[in-house]
Order: structure tokens, then sequence, then C-alpha cells
DNA sequence: AAAATCGTTTTCACAATATGAAATTATCAA
DNA sequence: TTGATAATTTCATATTGTGAAAACGATTTT
């Protein structure tokens, strides 16, 4: 299938080791040897090693025939962030937004630099917009991630901007640090924010956030529509769901 | 803590890095290097590289103080073995069991050469048998282990005895292969298998398996009891427990 | 304010380490 | 039996990861 995989240069063994993993968990039961060094592009000799390594601390398993992953797996993702089970917690809540505006609603949590999409619920439409779970994009593309920045203030925007280089996904992407410091700020003081179409052209989103107890932040809520079908008074809905979501914590 | 942790010899940045990882898991939330790199006995440099690396892949967060396990491993796990959930499924049942008899109750699943410990019941006594949840047994020293092994034919149990040498737990350790087969086959036929002192002096077994709609062993099912507290009649209880559990997979 | 302290990150010359071609063994078909 | 395919093991080699030390950054102390 896909032979580079991702060339994220880290050291070579442990890229390769991931690499095999994923290929392993693309794959609904056990692969062979052959097939998964075919993947990642490995000679077979360097793939039964590294497998065998992983095997030794059961990070995979070997039955009979082929590879799968291993137990020691569940364990460790067992320790792994308590992540709230969104799935039963927002869910509901994504949906009756959704079937409320006829939009698609998504949920987001940071990581790093990034906001990765947990949930969502897409209306029944011809055109809408889809968002893929699992999926990541950059905090400065995204209203949620807007919002995020700037509660962190301007230094660390400045940061942030020069650590990852702003890069554009489209022509709106906003590329000033001083203008993304302008927009986090007031986002993160309005407690909204906008895309427009910085991460996809015809692609408009609106994004709050969800608090814990604490106050804070634990995920991300918005609604993502084509640009011409965005209304500004969403807002309130969204606020009404992230406190419903809330409740639920 | 612990400085050498487990020296299993496979590729040595690999070794370290899942050595990093279970340091991870051991602590609650997020760790700082200094500690992850002095727990695997590696240079603060090293385990700065090896994190970093993992972190690229999501195996790791980083946020903003320390190291934490990553995200990506609940995905992998969601696609690990698809393991039924043993605790909703049989620990009712092992519950029951346990009361009925008074003795500790083991739910166990084959892994390569090994049994794991998945769930367990103890009783509310002064002496009892306490296995560890995670902890592994070599398939001989086990009672569900022979019956697995029974299964295989002799020429099969005859490879594993080569492949691992049956290396002794106790002075009641079975260490001839034909004794092996002996036992493993008449286990088989028999439905269940007894451990007398093999794995710990003073501790015996007595188990069974259960099957899935197919007819193939999914778990073993034991009774572990101070040894002079063992009585053969229990093995009808844990066959009717077995067929419970049968029923609710 | 400087200065000092502590943890993290980067750099770099070196040799230990993982590599992959080829040989060996195991598994299976014809 | 022979032949073909896949899984391991071996081994000489240079590629790769290593760790000492230095740079950096954030706090705390003087």
């Amino acid at each position: 299938m896909s032979e580079p995989q991702d060339r994220a240069s880290g050291i070579q063994v442990i890229d390769r080791a991931v690499c095999l993993m994923q290929a392993l968990a693309r794959y609904p039961h056990p692969v062979s040897l052959k097939i998964l060094a075919a993947e990642c592009g490995l000679h077979a000799s360097t793939a039964h090693r590294i497998l065998a390594t992983l095997a030794l601390h059961h990070w995979v398993d070997k039955p009979s025939e082929g590879y799968a992953l291993g137990s020691a797996l569940v364990r460790l993702a067992a320790r792994a962030r308590p992540a709230p089970r969104w799935r039963e917690i927002a869910l509901p809540i994504l949906a009756e937004l959704c079937e409320a505006l006829g939009e698609s609603v998504n949920l987001t949590v940071r990581e790093g630099d990034e906001v990765v999409y947990v949930e969502r619920s897409v209306p029944n439409r011809m055109m809408r917009v889809e968002q893929v779970i699992g999926t990541r994009a950059p905090l400065h593309v995204t209203s949620v991630g807007k919002i995020l920045l700037g509660a962190e203030g301007a230094t660390a925007i400045s940061r942030y901007a020069e650590r990852t280089g702003l890069l554009p996904l489209t022509k709106n992407t906003i590329r000033q640090t001083e203008a993304l410091i302008d927009a986090c700020l007031t986002a993160a003081h309005t407690g909204f924010a906008f895309d427009n179409e910085e991460a996809e052209i015809g692609v408009g989103c609106i994004g709050v956030l969800v608090r814990d107890a604490d106050g804070v932040p634990v995920a991300g809520l918005s609604i993502s529509s084509p640009i011409e079908r965005r209304q500004d008074h969403w807002v309130t809905h969204l606020q009404a769901a992230a406190k419903k979501i809330e409740a639920r914590l």
C-alpha cells in the first residue's frame, strides 16, 4: 500500500517500529512478516528483528500465523490520559445541535500544537462539511485553536508562531504573528472564534470551549459549514451545547 | 526505583523506549524527563531523544510539564486483540463461585507459551491464594495451561518442551517431556486439569476451559487454594461456572 | 539586577549498534 | 522426493544512536 509512510525523522528504529505497529493496526487480525515488511519498506530481516523485540515486551503477539497487536498495549492505553468517554458524554449533544442547525458539529481536543477531532455529528444534507475522526489540524487555522492560543497570552502565541512557522493551508490562513495574536486574544476574550476559510477554502467554522469544573478547557466544540451558510447567532447555540456537555462531565 | 528493569535483550533502543513508556505508565500523570531517565538508567540526553521520537508519533504526549502516555496508544489498543470485556462478562460469575467455595477463582487467557491472569475473585479468608492481574505463568505449570497444551497433541507438546526447556518453578514442576505429554493429553481428554504445587509450593489448582460458540478455547477458569483444602468435586462447580460464562459471550 | 541553580535541549566525535545480503531452516504443494 | 515460499539466523560493515559537555531557558537567591 503506502510505501513512504510518515517520514517523521526521529530515531530510525523507533520510527520503523511505530510504522510496523501502525501497519498492524490497519489489518483486522493477523498479518504476515512479508506484508508488514513491505508496507513499511523494510527488509524482512530487519522487520523480523524489530517485531521480535516488540514481541518480547508483548507489544505485538505472535499467534501461530503472522503478527498481531499485543496485550501490553491495552494495559498501557488504560493508563494513557484518562480521557473522558466523549462518545457517551458529548455525542448526543452534538447530534442534537447538528439536527437543530443542519450543519456539522465537531468535538476536538488539544494535543500539543494541534487539535484532534474526536467526535462529530454530520447533517443529512447533500452539501456538508465532514471531518474525519482522528484527523489533526494546527491550532492557528481552527476556531477552537485560536481560543486556546489566546488563553496563553501574546508571548506564547509568538513562540507558537516561531515554532511552527504558521504554515498556511489556504490563502486565508493567518500568516502574520501580529494578526494571529490579535485574533487569538479577542477570541479568548469573547470566548468564541471563527475560522474564515483558513483551513479549507469554502468552509467556515465557529468554535467555543468546553471546560471542566475547574474552568480548565478540556475540549472544543465547533460548527463547520459552507461559509455562505454560516450564521453568527449560532454562537449562542454552541454556548448552550457546551454548557450541557460541561454538566455531564 | 528499579534500576535494571527487564533486561530482555532485543534491539537496544526499542528496549529502552519500552522501558520509558512502562515507567510512564507507572505514574498517575505527568513525569519529568529527569525521573524517567533515572528509572530506566539512561542519560537525560538519550531519554530525551527517545521520548522526542515517540512524541513525534503521539505515543507520548508532552504537556507543559513533563511527559505522559500519548493518544495514539488508545487508537492502537482499540485495534489490539478485540478482547471480550472479561470484567463485565466473567467477574460476577467468578465472584459467585468464589463466594460459594471460599477460594480464589481466576480467569486466564493464553498468550504464546504463557497464560495471563486477566480477572480474579478472592475470598475473605485469612489464608488465601492471590494472583496479581497481568501476571504470567508458563503453560506447563498451570492447570489451564496443561489442558491447552493437551489440545495440540504430543508432538506440539514436545516442541513446547524443547522450546521452553520446561524450566521448573518448584520441585513438583514437571520436568520430563514424557510426563508432561501424559498429563496434558489426559487433561485435554477429561476437560480439566490439576496443578499440584507445580507453580508454587503449598498451592494447588483445578482448571477448566471457557470456549466460544465454535468450541475454540478463549479463556481458562481455575480455582487456586492451599493444596490441603482442595476438593476434587470442585470440578463440577468449575464446569458449571464455565458454562455460565460461555452463555454470556 | 545580577548570579546561581536546576531541568531541558542541542551539538558533535566516536564506537557501539542496528543493518541487510546471503545462508539456513521451516512449512507447505505438487 | 523435489521445488517454492516464508521465516529465521548469521555475520561483516558503516550507519546509527550514544553520552559528555555545552547552550539554553526558566526560577530562585543574593
